[in-house]
DNA sequence: AAAGCTTCCAACCGCACAGTT
DNA sequence: TAACTGTGCGGTTGGAAGCTT
């Protein structure tokens, strides 16, 4: 039958969301909710396509998105549900409260995928992975020391208890689960021990992003023309933007 | 200081599925 | 029932930022 695009490709712009577009769409979110998304962006001014919208609104825009470093728990638990669920990220992110499916994704591939490796765990299986000789000299690449986990580098003990828990998640379900998870907990107990000399580690108080703070980013000084490259003095492309550095995000919004 | 490499993440793409006509 | 539409999901990519040499 042939699907038709989502949405006409012709005028409609792609990329980084500009800080104006995010205006709008939070803007049109607030007052109108989570309606039909090919209508959204017409409605609110938008040339990008519904699915674009979505996208943006979901993974960056939402108000009760947690942003920032997940927690030793929530990474605990992501890697618990993927053991059991594999790739269905918006599974696993149902489970976890302000998550988004695509950062957990994001995360899952870029760094708890090498974690499970360094500790000896195949990330797709969640077996052990009993190196050849051969894997075992082509192993640790010389970047893999300058990777700075908060599970193992600088902390040997994080790592062994960390290693130990994978161990047990592996082969004991149900009955001795609640052992495994104690185990994992001293993991964390220590990891979080090691972490709390570092006040700036608190996933819990992550800032976010606030509704007025999009709606007036800048306050009174924030200009609608500056709305790519050009806010340079107010806030750059959302896309430069890195986490916790996004001078639109603090506090907590509705709470 | 700068070149090269790696990491991270926002955003896109295409497919699948469910709902509607 | 088939055709069509809208949405959700998972894989992938591009580029900025950071790090090493």
């Amino acid at each position: 039958m042939g699907r038709k695009p989502c949405c006409e490709k012709a005028g409609l712009k792609k990329g980084p969301w500009t800080a104006e577009e995010d205006r709008k769409l939070v803007n049109f979110m607030l007052n109108h909710g989570k309606c039909c998304w090919r209508a959204v962006p017409k409605l609110a001014g938008l040339l990008r396509c519904g699915k674009s919208c979505r996208l943006r609104w979901t993974n960056y825009l939402r108000p009760d998105l947690r942003r920032g470093l997940l927690s030793e728990a929530e990474e605990k638990l992501v890697i618990d549900l993927h053991s059991q669920l594999g790739n269905r990220w918006s599974k696993i992110a149902s489970h976890l409260p302000g998550r988004t499916d695509n950062e957990i994704k994001n995360l899952w591939n870029s760094h708890i995928k090498k974690k499970l490796r360094k500790i000896g765990i195949d990330p797709l299986t969640h077996m052990h992975i009993i190196p050849s000789a051969n894997e075992q000299t082509h192993q640790q690449p010389k970047q893999q020391r300058r990777h700075v986990d908060a599970w193992s580098d600088g902390d040997e003990k994080a790592e062994e208890a960390t290693s130990k828990y994978c161990c047990e998640v592996d082969k004991v379900p149900e009955a001795e689960e609640k052992s495994a998870v104690s185990t994992s907990d001293r993991a964390l107990d220590i990891a979080d021990a090691s972490l709390s000399s570092c006040p700036e580690f608190c996933t819990d108080e992550v800032p976010i992003i606030q509704p007025h703070e999009i709606l007036n980013p800048c306050g009174s000084s924030f200009s609608s023309s500056s709305s790519s490259s050009s806010s340079a003095s107010c806030s750059p492309p959302v896309h430069q933007q890195k986490l916790g550095e996004d001078p639109r995000i603090s506090g907590v919004w509705m709470t």
